[in-house]
Order: structure tokens, then C-alpha cells, then sequence
DNA sequence: TACCGTAGAATTATCGACAGTCCTCGCCGG
DNA sequence: CCGGCGAGGACTGTCGATAATTCTACGGTA
């Protein structure tokens, strides 16, 4: 561990970057609200320049889309869209998973074990936040310790559309324990090198989840993750949504 | 396809973005370099304030890196960097064939073979820049095809970075036809829905680029890829080199 | 000769202000 | 009652100017 922090700090637009991404992933600017410039520069207290910035940084993301001379906007999750997250979530990951078994990999199946037993113990005290808490950590530290940047940066992103939906739709999983199983068992089967049981149980994880997400009382996610019906927790609306960036 | 264009004009930052993405992968600004933004302004015709969100989209990319109060600065790809690229080529490519397969694919098959035939065409011409230009239509009428939008997105990137190091150790490729087969093998493999084998191509002829990248007189790409004997093209040029962004 | 400190120049970071565009709402005519 | 029209307001897009920081070069000193 370094001694000292590094002396350059992160530019103002990475910051704030990182700020929006973070009030995306938790819903406090809701899918499909407007993000308005003056507003977030007053709460941020900053000059419009650099949120402007930071903005253009979420729109090359893909988490706002813009639409000429109107604004920016949160995207809005249809379940095309959750398919497609997952579709990248999936290779991703999976890519990751490979890289791990190639390089060595003791430490980092510690650290996911690690992890699944912070998810047990969430499950246990029926701490739905904490599970996904931990949820996340585990994908994101999985992906992380494959020591790849370009892998990483992607994953950042669709962390963040993941952790959107969960928020929006929350409490969907039927069975918190099941959810810890299959972490386990990822984990166990990098543990043990076979790399053919890591890609099955990866995707077939993946598809559970997407199931979960896609097939719930056959109107997709419109309620949840749509922002037709937004709850304005962040104070921003917009009133229709837009198509394209 | 569609009768009219978009009524809405994609935003002055994104046109300023696509327009240095497409400079730095023909090396116009080299590997390196610092981008000026009083320079740049001037050519583009834009002020600084577009210019500088159309620069955070390209850091956000990875393309550039950030150093507070020093600027902007192309990334040198170093051997490294070129496996890591190619590692997350491959992770986005599979995915997208694994979606073609799924999905219909003959039309795809029938517009990567005709790919091929301009390949092959370029290659019996010897012109070896033709070749490059549509070996990457290839790999984007692939990726593309899957119709995935972050598939794309990040495949966008990658190919920029690879056009970059194409352009840096030009005509580095032993034999032009055998660039042609691999790419016509995986065609025809998709379109014979031989998954397993699509996967075991596409793999291999990754391995194959990636050696050829870095396996070149033992110095790796220091001498083609890395900014220090850069040959400002762009007539920008930046002493050392930044570690992080 | 080598090192340190300092003044100058150049570049970036940030801000405030102006111009252009779109949406809203009320009014008028059919 | 309905559709078109126009003024007003709000927001984004763009630009120029100012403040802060860094790099460079020069001169002094041990």
C-alpha cells in the first residue's frame, strides 16, 4: 500500500463524474429525469464548465442521453436495454473470470469468498441494501483483480446501470439465499480452476438475474425502471423521454 | 432504411469527439502527445468549452489521460496495453458472435464475405491500407450486426486503439492472405452456426494480431507505438510521459 | 561545477455573460 | 369547440476573460 496519496489530483470533471454516477446508480436522479445545469451547479457548487464536462463524460457512458438544444437526460431501462446490460455484464465478466484463471488466483478467490460470506451474512439479517451491497463488490472485485483497465472501465458503467435497476425494482429477488449460492459457487469453481463450470454457472447467474428482472408480471419494467411514473426523489423531471443520443 | 435524417443534429461535442477519435487513430496526433486546446481550438473553428467536453469523452474512452493543470495527452500503448486491448476485443467480439448465432445471421454472413472479397481484393492489389480499412469493417459489421448498443459502444473505442497501433507499426502483417483466410474462416463458421468453432477462430486470430503486435524485435512496441521518438504528425509534441489518468 | 531559489511565460481551470433554440400558454379566427 | 399563431420564459450552446498552476530559464551561491 502506497505511503502517500499521489500528488495530482483527479481533475474536477472526474469528480463530479463520479458524484452523478454515483446519484444515478441510487436513484436520486430518478430514469428519464432531466438533468438541469444551473440546479446540479448550484447543489454541486460548481460553474456550469466543468459539470458540462462531466456530463459529456456520463454521455459517452451511456448513462445520459443528449438531445440537441433540450438537455440531458438519465436513460430509462427498458427490458431491451437490461437484456443488452447483461448481454455486456455477461461478456465482461466472463472475460474477467478467464484472465483470473490464467494469472494466479488464490488471493482473489479469498476475497470473493470473502464477500459471499458478507452476502450471508446479509441474507441472514434480511439486509436486502447490504446484500446488494455486497453483490456488487463481489462482481466489481472479481473484474477488478483480472488486472485488466479496459475491462474494468466498461464494467464501471454497467455497475452502475445494474445498480440503477436494482434500485428502481427493489426487493425482486425470491430468495435472498439462492442469491448467495451462486456467488459461492463461482467462487468455488474458479478456486478450483475449471474454467468450463465458471462460464456455465457465470451465464447461467447472468440469466437469472435477467429473468428476474425482464419477467416480472409481464410488463417488463416499465413500472420500476421507467420514469414515466419517476419518483423525483433528485427534484428534476422531464416530461416525455427521449430516443436516441 | 430510413427516409429522413435525424431532425435533431448530434451535439458540437460529439462531432469534435469523432473527429479527434478519427485523428488519433490515423495518427495524426501521435501516441503521446498533448493536446493543446488553444491549438486545436483554433483548427477545429470551435471555442474551448465544446472542445474541452468533446476531450473528457475521450478520457472517459481511455483514448486520452488527465493531468491536472498540464493537460491532455494521447496514451502510449504499451505491450501491455496492446494485450489488454486485445483481451477486451475479444471478450466484446465473442459476445457479439454469440449474439449473431442466436439471432438470424445470414444477412451478417453475406456482408462480413463480402468484407472478405474486399479484402482479398486489397490484398492481391498489395495496398495495404485498403486491407487495414475494411479488416476493421469486418470486425465493426460484426460487433454492430449483434445489434448491441454497449457491445458497439466499447468496440468503438478498441477499434480506434487498434487503427492507432495499425497506423503506428504500419505493414507489420507477414502474409496479407492469410490476414484474408482467418477473417473468410470465421465468416464461414458463422455461417454454418458452428459456434465452438467461431469462438476457437476468433480467438486464435486475436492471438495471431496480438503476436504480431508484440512479438516484433523483442522491444515491443516502444519503437512504433510509443510517443517517445513520436513523429509529430500533428506538429504537437509533449516531453515525458504521464503514468495514470 | 552543481545546486537552489526566483522571476517570467505559457497553459490550464474556472467563471460569468450573451446568443440561440425550444417549450408553454394564452389569444384569435374559423 | 378546435386548430393555428405569437409573445414570453426557461434552458442550453457558445464564447471571451480572469485566476491559478506549472514549466522553463536564468542568476546567485556554496
Amino acid at each position: 500500500m502506497p505511503r502517500f496519496e499521489p500528488v495530482v489530483r483527479e481533475s474536477t470533471p472526474s469528480i463530479i463524474a463520479g458524484k452523478l454516477r454515483k446519484a444515478i446508480g441510487l436513484g436520486h436522479i430518478p430514469p428519464g429525469a432531466q438533468l438541469g445545469e444551473a440546479e446540479l451547479a448550484r447543489e454541486l457548487g460548481v460553474s456550469r464548465g466543468p459539470l458540462r464536462e462531466a456530463m459529456q463524460r456520463l454521455t459517452q457512458e451511456g448513462l445520459l442521453i443528449s438531445i440537441r438544444n433540450r438537455g440531458l437526460f438519465v436513460i430509462t431501462m427498458t427490458d431491451d436495454e437490461v437484456r443488452d446490460m447483461y448481454v455486456a455484464r455477461t461478456a465482461v465478466e466472463r472475460a474477467a473470470a478467464e484472465l483470473i484463471l490464467q494469472k494466479g488466483f488464490e488471493d482473489v478467490v479469498a476475497r470473493l469468498l470473502d464477500l459471499v460470506k458478507a452476502m450471508k451474512k446479509a441474507a441472514d439479517a434480511e439486509d436486502l441494501d447490504a446484500l446488494s451491497e455486497a453483490d456488487m463488490a463481489y462482481h466489481e472485485t472479481l473484474v477488478v483483480s483480472a488486472g485488466s483497465t479496459r475491462l474494468t472501465r466498461m464494467h464501471q458503467t454497467l455497475l452502475t446501470e445494474t445498480r440503477m435497476c436494482l434500485t428502481a425494482l427493489e426487493k425482486k429477488y425470491p430468495d435472498p439465499h439462492t442469491r448467495v449460492a451462486e456467488h459461492q459457487a463461482i467462487a468455488e469453481a474458479l478456486g478450483a480452476g475449471n474454467a468450463e463450470l465458471v462460464e456455465e454457472l457465470l451465464i447461467s447467474h447472468m440469466d437469472d438475474a435477467l429473468q428476474r428482472l425482464t419477467d416480472n408480471e409481464n410488463e417488463g419494467l416499465a413500472s420500476g425502471c421507467d420514469g414515466n411514473r419517476s419518483s423525483r426523489i433528485g427534484g428534476i423531471e422531464s416530461g416525455k423521454q427521449p430516443a436516441t443520443a
